[in-house]
DNA sequence: CACGCTATCTTTAGATT
DNA sequence: CAATCTAAAGATAGCGT
């Protein structure tokens, strides 16, 4: 192969790729240029170099040539975006109007806006709103009650808790203090907290009261 | 100018144009493909014809190339686009937000949904509705009353033209015939029907309740 | 690595078919 | 018109600086 001739495939030696890049390119642009020039037609010419530099030419507008390139390639595309954006605008202009809707529907069950309304619109909300009156009367109740319940329920069982205390210090006051310790303390291994080794006369009696309530507990 | 040497400006022959364009386009193609494998480089070529046909060449691939040269001129414009949607998307979320609450707040005042609301949250609601229904009944009220005023109104009036009626009847029926005609025909030269002309004999009596009638509206 | 040189290859203007 | 031809113009590979 003599000098000058070439095979076209990619050549291997870098320095001389880069040469080649270099020189190739700037025809190239300038081939672009004077197609534009002499046939007065629209052309562009794009080239990303290894490195990722761009270097292009375009005839008159870059941007409308691109516009127009671009819709060739992607004009369903541009196309379902758009129709995706109007989906969205006229879901919310649904929205919007449904909020108006329930917002005017809320304020009138409030008793607001009401001059635009005809005394059977009037009719009509009043037994709406009596009906939910009901309801949550109803509702409330019902919960009122549960909670009474519950609490009475609560207070009950408080009160024999009280009871149990009453009975047990009754019982305590009507026997001596050593038949107390005997009745409570059944198990006297159980070195629970010595009381077993405590003096009778050493423990008051107001004392004695709490020290068998603990050991119910 | 020997032959094939050109200067680079637009080809005013038309024919000339067209081959040169043919050639040159398909030169220009060439090329952008020899740089493209010689080198390893991205290559694209586009061209338009007048008539805008489409021809082009791309290494590997077109798409990938024109997203990339399309972000390079419209990477600001396909941002905003998307922040675009975003900012719908954004909307749309606290939209669907807004009638759920609205939703919610309606149901509730409608006496749905309760299961969840405390007792208090029930007080809160009897209140909104009491106070609601309080409203709604006076403007009912007032409306009502309105209207049943009106009625009166239009009732009242009513009867006073029966009223005048009757006593026109009266009068006319306690005057003989050629007086009624002299009193309520004081202008006798208005040719408003003819009547000066009739004679009395001809005028019936029943007819000449209508006719005076007729004069004074 | 960027430029310049130049022999050679490639493109193409203009003509012809 | 489109295809082909051909000589001149243009591009560029390899080399030198």
């Amino acid at each position: 192969m003599v000098r000058g001739k070439i095979e076209i495939k990619r050549i291997e030696n870098v320095t001389s790729r880069q040469v080649t890049f270099s020189k190739r390119r700037k025809g190239l642009l300038k081939k672009a240029h004077e197609l534009s020039v002499l046939c007065d037609a629209q052309v562009a010419a794009i080239v990303f170099s290894q490195n990722g530099r761009l270097y292009d030419f375009a005839s008159s507008d870059m941007q409308k040539m691109m516009e127009r390139q671009y819709r060739e390639y992607f004009g369903a595309e541009i196309l379902q975006k758009q129709q995706y954006v109007q989906e969205l605008k006229n879901e919310m202009a649904i929205m919007v109007d449904k909020i108006e809707l329930l917002q005017l529907h809320c304020r009138k069950l409030m008793g607001q806006d009401l001059d635009s309304c005809s005394v059977d619109e009037l009719k009509e909300i009043t037994i709406k709103i009596e009906k939910s009156l009901t309801i949550v009367r109803s509702r409330k109740a019902k919960l009122s009650e549960d909670e009474i319940e519950k609490e009475t329920a609560q207070i009950a069982g408080e009160r024999e808790v009280l009871d149990e205390r009453s009975r047990l210090r009754q019982m305590f006051e009507e026997k001596p203090l050593w038949m107390q310790s005997r009745n409570l303390e059944s198990d006297k291994s159980a070195p629970s907290c010595g009381c077993g080794n405590m003096n009778v006369s050493d423990v008051e009696t107001d004392l004695s009261i709490g020290l068998p309530e603990s050991r119910v507990q």
